[in-house]
DNA sequence: ATTGTATACGAAATCGATTTAGTTAAGTGT
DNA sequence: ACACTTAACTAAATCGATTTCGTATACAAT
């Protein structure tokens, strides 16, 4: 039952060569043509087979999405939001997981190469550090582009947050109220994410001359509610005082801020705490959480764009160059940090 | 860069059909034969052009993933889950999202069918009614698979939770304790799923004699934590009296829990709570939350098997009958309703 | 009348594999 | 010595598009 560009051809008593031009709108071909045969193929549900155009065109309409980790409100949000802008466009996406193993990071870097995708987006691993599939992408056919976690060490097209910026500015938000004991919970030591925060967290310290206590500095792997508790806990426990709390996500600052409150610390007066992703929970339980809102939906449209600019480019054999873009945060404030 | 099967069958000095038997194991070549192209073919980093194989086999190792809403947690679990297996088996996912919309549904079935997909995993959304585009799928080549939310019009393979007897269960578990006023929060009136697990909450009630009152049946789109909180407050200012409560996620016996517990109520001994999902979020707070817990991993490895099996049938001509898998789910007990 | 130039179309090669239908050479049985 | 297998290999067709290189016609310019 499948309809090929030779059915077309001999009903319509053309070349199989003038179906094809007509169909991707050739120059050499007579508008009464073109019309006559969109007409037919529309007609007879002609759809082109993509894996037959592919030897040709080089093109597979393909695009790759890898993230860290799926299963967490930031990425499925992302993922669903990057699925909307790449269908929208006639590509279709093969999303793949690297459950924060670099490992698996690559092989999935290898398996999307050898399908030929037209595009891979990318948000590398907390863990990340070997940059040669990332390289070997490059010198690939696919366009590759990063997006919030990526490499300092790569040079492509890049899709952040402002990091940095955002986190030194609810730093001295917070140094502004008189905080000077901040607890800063980082994902990992490694990834360029969450250097950038702490770049931040540090030019806030130093522009107020405020010293850094390294025992404020925690990382937290799981980033979930009962970590956050149990980091709190152990801080407390230490003898580590705080007076404000900054974490990358908000399930951590919240099972933190649980912990102070059951031990009768007073919020926001004594302890301030800001999390990050603006998630649900947050606006839930009293006292509402101060959070860091990304704008997913956008940074799913800039990694878009990015993309049809550079297949657009490729297409007028443009040599172009790398960007680097980044997309402003906001900070939701609210009880946990008035 | 590319290496095809003439670089390999010209250094080797054969033929490409011997080439490309040899890599496909066919018995008519010799196993030194073999051996010589398939070490040559591992040294130069030989892939063979799955595009163009597809013209002649007509697979394309790629499977589809529909699902109604992948921001939630269990979707974005159990789509990471199904990834690790299609990936394991030498596959690739598409994976879509239908954002609980039937139309956006049938496009994204469209989609699959178009890029030839040698399978599609879906499950349907609260909404949908219409299933021709299900029916397409299957008369078209690629094998399909409903799971979790299915429909009981279409004859196809089949993969779900135990969602009546575990709702049956879980319902006379409440009704031992003592409670006959259950209020029971669905996620729709025309969704499989909930349909199944009404029949359990209802089957319970008639086994025991009691009567269900309606005005504690409610359908909640969001299931938030919030709405959670909403319905219980408007249950409770309409006088409408509960001691137990089943809703099909965490979030929304939460939120409902929040309120009774605000209002003075001793929970469990007024009102019973249990959810479903068992999320993190129930362990967290007091008292901790009851909640049916499903397995994800298993049911994404049931899909994975049964597409399997079927491809493998296929290849023996073999004409398999459809199959419905019912995974056992288990009651996770805790404070809110022992 | 001749040359030039668009305009509209098509034959055949091509992309990179698989598969059909042989072919060749060696071995087997009588 | 003959027909008959069997094993190992290959030329050529094929899948369904795109693209290169021509060709034919009509019309204008010289």
């Amino acid at each position: 039952m499948k309809i090929t560009i030779k059915d077309i051809a001999k009903a319509l008593e053309i070349s199989t060569t003038t179906v094809s031009k007509a169909m991707n709108d050739y120059s050499d071909i007579g508008s009464e043509t073109k019309k006559k045969v969109k007409e037919y193929a529309e007609k007879i549900g002609y759809e082109p087979n993509i894996h037959a155009s592919f030897l040709r065109t080089k093109k597979t309409k393909l695009i790759g999405i890898v993230v860290p980790n799926l299963n967490t409100n930031f990425y499925s949000e992302l993922v669903a939001s990057l699925i909307v802008r790449i269908t929208k466009n006639g590509y279709l996406p093969i999303v793949l997981n690297s459950s924060e193993s670099e490992q698996v990071e690559g092989e999935n870097l290898e398996r999307l190469m050898r399908q030929k995708v037209d595009g891979i987006f990318i948000s590398l691993t907390k863990n990340t550090t070997n940059t040669d599939y990332l390289t070997k992408v490059m010198s690939s056919s696919s366009s590759l582009i990063t997006f919030s976690n990526t490499s300092k060490v790569i040079t492509c097209n890049k899709v952040v947050f402002n990091d940095r910026a955002i986190i030194k500015r609810v730093t001295e938000y917070l140094i502004n109220k008189g905080n000077s004991k901040i607890a800063f919970i980082r994902k990992s030591l490694i990834s360029q994410n969450s250097i950038n925060q702490f770049i931040g967290f540090r030019e806030a310290h130093e522009v107020n001359k405020i010293s850094i206590d390294n025992q404020r500095i925690v990382v937290s792997k799981q980033g979930t509610l009962s970590e956050g508790y149990r980091i709190a806990k152990e801080l407390f426990n230490s003898g580590i005082q705080i007076d404000g709390f900054i974490s990358y996500n908000d399930p951590l600052a919240h099972g933190a801020m649980m912990f102070y409150k059951e031990n009768g610390s007073n919020i926001p007066n004594d302890i301030r705490f800001i999390g990050q992703e603006n998630s649900m929970i947050g606006t839930f339980f009293s006292p509402e959480l101060s959070s860091i809102k990304q704008n997913l939906s956008l940074m799913a449209e800039k990694i878009m764009r990015l993309f049809l600019e550079k297949q657009a480019e490729l297409k007028q054999k443009k040599i172009s160059s790398f960007k680097r873009e980044e997309i402003e945060t906001e900070l939701i404030e609210r009880a946990s940090s008035i």
